[in-house]
DNA sequence: TTTAAGCGGAGACGCAATCTCCGTTTCGTG
DNA sequence: CACGAAACGGAGATTGCGTCTCCGCTTAAA
């Protein structure tokens, strides 16, 4: 107990400055992470990660707990930005056009980023991180349908969780064709029915779901139910 | 050379009557494999279908020589299915009426069947087995399709492997919200997409790749070019 | 110079799936 | 019924792969 050893050498040890290196090659780690995870998915290795960084993984160990911690990280900073193109949709004083943009922006950014698709089409990842911004998201989401609806140009039937449908559905098509514009295509085809129009006299199937459904995939843009305070995934 | 052993006595060995609890395992092997790739996709192992089948895994190896094997011959029936599905759709003399339900009833198969459902969605799986069904089912798509666009009713810029991905499409949507009837909804906005209508200006974008575009996940629906003579997956 | 903070990366570890091996059981036959 | 070949069962050998640890070495700060 008394022992003057690496402790502390009475009351305080004086605190060395950190190293310059440290943050040096945390923030290496992180832009690697970011750049392998965006190109090669979220089952990409840490070894390549540090490898990519120019580093050893003991160092990328040193840094992050464990893997789950690093994408934790960047999941956040994902997020951060679909909630920026979704407001983007708000600020639009036409709400068609908003939403359009909106829709796109954020397929945009799916398919630009591997990581983003696998988070959103398996949005069970996203729920420790993304949390911060899914409840915005949602509240943007729900604002731009509510107003298209309003000024009449989205079909009644059509729910704020459509819209993460249909981002998973376009993901879909980017991560399995490759193409990185082929997306452009569906939603074309998709906002094209999404359109009211007097022509279209059957209402979509699936109002039998209710308003807030608990469509796994569908939460990510906005937890189902308010009071969840994550259920403590497995995590690692 | 010579040796009178196991192998036949001088000329013909007489042929015992094979066991009749070989063919009989055989085929529990085979309904017990539908079912658990079924529900619980093409991951399942062998173990799993073997002790489904109320027998060991080496009987399993003794009738198949690895999962693939078995694999493929599930897979033959799989498309042996939806090329029926597609066939009915030619047969309807209303082309958007053959068109709707040949889309439907696949993705009802979709659907139903995690195992198709995979194969779907990562379509290079298909390409050993499915290949026997796979020239017929692009031939009914392309016909449906054609027939379609002359009775005007089918928007002109639309491709048959359009459809392919639509699928694909679906079958993220089955497969991310385990929900197995919310396809309907999105399959009614699409095709409210897809039908011709004065009010649509725009054409669809991705024209520019040409008739007969290379989209790894839209060949499933038919090889992209009729002289590719299967080269050799890895397959194991 | 000294010293501890930080690094590198080989390899220990854990896990999971495929497939093999051989003792045991079952079926067909005389 | 008795015999032998055919078929079975399932423990575990094998393989593959990703996570994370450990410790000798390097380097920045004092």
């Amino acid at each position: 107990m008394a022992a003057p050893s690496a402790f502390g050498e009475a009351g305080e040890a004086r605190a060395r400055r950190p190293r310059r290196d440290r943050e040096v090659n945390r923030t290496k780690l992180l832009a690697a992470a970011r750049e392998v995870f965006r190109d090669h998915g979220l089952k990409a290795t840490l070894d390549d990660v540090a490898r990519h960084a120019g580093l050893g993984v003991g160092t990328a160990y040193r840094h992050f707990p464990n893997k789950q911690a690093l994408i934790d990280e960047l999941v956040d900073d994902m997020f951060a930005r679909v909630e920026e193109a979704t407001r983007e949709g708000v600020e639009d004083s036409d709400a068609w056009r908003g939403l359009t943009a909106s829709l796109e922006h954020v397929a945009e950014l799916q398919a630009l980023d591997r990581g983003l698709r696998e988070v959103v089409l398996h949005s069970d990842r996203a729920v420790p991180a993304g949390l911060r911004h899914r409840e915005q998201i949602r509240r943007n989401v729900d604002l731009v349908v509510e107003r298209a609806k309003e000024q009449g140009v989205l079909r009644a039937d059509v729910e704020p969780w459509d819209l993460a449908v249909i981002q998973q559905m376009l993901a879909a098509v980017t991560e399995r064709s490759g193409q990185p514009d082929l997306w452009r295509r569906y939603l074309r085809l998709l906002l094209d029915g999404l359109r009211a129009g007097p022509e279209r006299t059957e209402p979509l199937p699936g109002r039998d779901y209710g308003k807030r459904l608990d469509v796994p995939g569908a939460n990510w843009m906005g937890p189902p139910s308010p009071s969840t305070d994550v259920p403590a995934p497995p995590h690692g």
